[in-house]
DNA sequence: CTCCTGCACTTAAACGTTTTCGTAAAAATA
DNA sequence: TATTTTTACGAAAACGTTTAAGTGCAGGAG
């Protein structure tokens, strides 16, 4: 079939060690030999396997990345994918691969994730969109795995994480629109099974409290789609008395929300000021452009590798890492 | 380290060979040491080591995908991240891994995807958003690996690819903005690597120039970015005569120039209608509304790993597919 | 001349599976 | 009972690579 260390050997009448150590710059080599080998390895088409190798080497060179869309939290997918470019590009520079996998459908049919990680040999996890109630998190943290969560603050002695300072981001996001004069704010919550959407929404809380300006009847539930942003956008709409502004945890509930108050006639920010969480580019392009908090994907994804290859690499502890917003 | 078939073996006294006939279900070994293997299996925490398994099946199970992020093609990552969500879920149930590849950088320091295929025993590629001067390409079409092209419309012994009809759907909109009675119709074109971006200008110029209509100062150069779009609104904005209606190639630059002619005071659509391409889930919530040319993400990703299997299994040749696409 | 050192290569085992073949005992057939 | 078939397991090789240990040999030091 494809042409291996053997194969070479024979053809040059040494022995397979000799190519392979020529192959991988040894330094039990000669200069002369090497440079020999790599010519008739060129020549012949050789191809490293690197199953082969990475069996005996018992090192995969592979992170596994896990990418949740079991449940709804339809934004998860879209920023998972952020994430996931830089997080390519970084990888490479260690000279590893990603493998993906993708966790939806119901959890019983499903492998343990530390099964799928042991059996793929991965060197480390990253989990993007872990869900509050996923049974498997105590299973994770005490496997000695080297594993990363993005927008999950949780740690152990091999679990780190890292994620924007999202109740920093509302505080921020909060005094500006209270800047504004704002009083009666509204909230729209993500997905209840994120906890970022937690976090975000207490915080909120805690700041309306503050001031007593807490009404529940203003805080809504939705799961950080387009979708549930609009439909919230409706009921707000026809609400005995509008909200001074409306603070959506993400920007896409926030554009679904711009829309509905179009469609009922409500003018932004003359009538109700919105703002919204994770300044997608697109905010930037609509009809009025969005006030957004701002999370840098990118740092958050370099920080990810950067944590995991620390763990991987010297035997780092896990550790938590929040990082900061902007208005 | 971690536990082998062969400490199962030593301490059920049987021999490693009996173990994996037993995990595996092969039907030479008894009903009742199959139970007991996989209860000690349990009860020891056994993981089987797939790169080993996969060593000696000479089957890697695992499809390599390929993104590229080399040129500016912002676009072609967005929508590279829709493909890659539906096809993850399509390879599960072929119990297949993806190890994903990003393109980026120069050329040089890369090495041919052929040999990153080889080294890590994929059976099969798909390329997403690949280019049109890729000097890789000759490469892929002979080395015998199975190959799915996306967006790219070249076949090979070993390699299909899929598209939605691009041409197509370039006629459904013009056929729309024609039945509104447009006829100085202008186009923004994607980005000149990709090439369903010259697919779909060819059409439209064919069917500009089938009127006696075409005029290239309404065509421009676009990169299928929300800045591109943004940029070329602000130019037709300031043309001495403005165009009754915009093609843009995708539904991104649509929005950008939506936001250039709201800056501009230009009213969509009463002083010129827009048409994007795409469908993307935003469009149905800015404002106005986005009319766009719709192509199903899911249909051709599954689509494309049904190919890919098909060859994989069936070692079937290499086929082109369109699929159809609705205004 | 002997001993040591370093060089350049070979030998052989190892990584954790799977699988072909062999074989003994048990079961079925004649 | 004698023969064939089936069942259930074991022995050993294989997948392609890496590496620790071993070997022969040249050159240098004493």
């Amino acid at each position: 079939m494809s042409v291996t260390i053997k194969d070479i050997a024979k053809r040059m009448e040494i022995t397979p060690s000799s190519v392979s150590k020529a192959l991988n710059g040894k330094d039990d080599v000669s200069a002369d030999l090497k440079r020999k080998v790599r010519q008739v390895a060129d020549e012949m088409g050789y191809k490293k396997n690197m199953l082969a190798a990475r069996l005996v080497n018992m090192k995969s060179n592979t992170l596994g990345v896990f990418i949740f869309s079991r449940t709804k939290i339809k934004n998860s997918e879209s920023t998972a994918y952020k994430y996931l470019n830089i997080m390519l590009n970084e990888v490479k520079k260690h000279g590893f691969d990603i493998v993906l996998f993708s966790i939806e459908g119901s959890m019983s049919v499903n492998k343990s994730y530390v099964d799928l990680c042991m059996e793929r040999q991965v060197e480390g996890a990253i989990f993007i969109g872990f869900e509050n109630n996923d049974p498997h998190l105590e299973e994770l943290q005490g496997c000695g795995l080297p594993i990363v969560m993005i927008e999950k603050n949780v740690s152990s002695e091999n679990m780190s994480c890292v994620m924007v300072d999202n109740a920093a981001g509302i505080s921020l996001g909060m005094n500006y629109l209270l800047s504004l004069g704002h009083q009666n704010i509204a909230f729209i919550k993500g997905h209840f099974a994120a906890e970022l959407s937690d976090i975000r929404y207490q915080q909120y809380k805690k700041l309306m409290e503050d001031s007593d300006r807490f009404n529940a009847d203003y805080v809504f539930d939705g799961d950080f789609s387009l979708e549930s942003g609009y439909n919230i956008g409706l009921k707000i709409a026809v609400m005995d008395k509008l909200p001074d502004a409306v603070f959506a945890s993400n920007d896409l509930m926030a554009i679904g929300l711009l829309r509905a108050f179009f469609e009922k006639g409500i003018s932004i920010p003359e009538d109700v000021s919105i703002i919204g969480f994770d300044n997608f580019e697109i905010g930037k392009f609509i009809k009025p452009k969005l006030t957004t908090v701002s999370q840098n994907f990118s740092e958050i994804a370099e920080n990810a590798i950067m944590m995991i290859f620390e763990m991987i690499n010297s035997g780092g502890k896990g550790r938590s890492l929040l990082l900061v917003p902007e208005v």
